[in-house]
DNA sequence: TAAGTATTTGGCAATATGGCCAACAAGTAA
DNA sequence: TTACTTGTTGGCCATATTGCCAAATACTTA
């Protein structure tokens, strides 16, 4: 693998990092329907803050989302429209799971 | 956020993290190509076959990839052909860090 | 059976992540 | 100014990840 193939998965891998966390694929869903105060995400999330503050640091450095001050609050916009057609594969694999799983207990094992 | 919520959200941060390491992604392009034995995996990503295999037994329990044991080898091959489609938004949320990068430049940031 | 090849597993060390609290910064309002 | 609200940052701890080596397992072939 060439240095130029690894800097190219580097940067994809980067992407998919940042995406993969439970509260952090809840703010880009909620993120879809419009932007959102930090109040707002942590309300909805029910963790600490300073913990939602960080995850949305994450998004920001991977260029998932943007923020925009305004007065007291900081809003959270996504970047990229298209980052929820994202998923059609990932639920592939999900339900191709769920086969598998309905399978081997029919199968009884 | 409710119980189903979370569940749904830990499944598919779950795929996500599988994906998200650069070995990891290059051996889920390169299987787009066809099916790979461990050995010449081993051989493209230049790490030791046991981190290799690791990193083949985590995209197995995400459902990713499935094996096949074919006398002294295993091949691996992509379960879900569309995988890689997954990737045009990544794609987008690199081209526009490319465009903000370029854009900074030339305003002399 | 013995030796060789392919792969997985266990163990360990280094590093990264996630989440909370406390402290700080910035804006608003009394 | 003082007090209050909203967010971010630093520190700390528990846990997870990554990667290597060594050992074990499974097949094949001499």
């Amino acid at each position: 693998m060439d240095a130029k193939r690894k800097k190219y998965l580097d940067a994809r891998a980067k992407v998919l990092k940042a995406m993969a966390h439970p509260s952090r694929l809840f703010i880009i869903e909620e993120l879809e329907k419009g932007e959102r105060c930090v109040c707002e995400l942590t309300e909805m999330i029910g963790a600490d803050v300073s913990t939602v503050s960080k995850h949305l640091t994450v998004l920001k450095q991977a260029g998932i989302v943007t923020d925009d001050k305004r007065g007291n609050q900081v809003f959270y916009q996504l970047r990229v429209p298209c980052i929820l057609n994202f998923f059609g594969c990932v639920e592939s694999v999900l339900e191709s799971q769920a086969q598998d799983h309905a399978a081997s207990l029919a199968v009884g094992r």
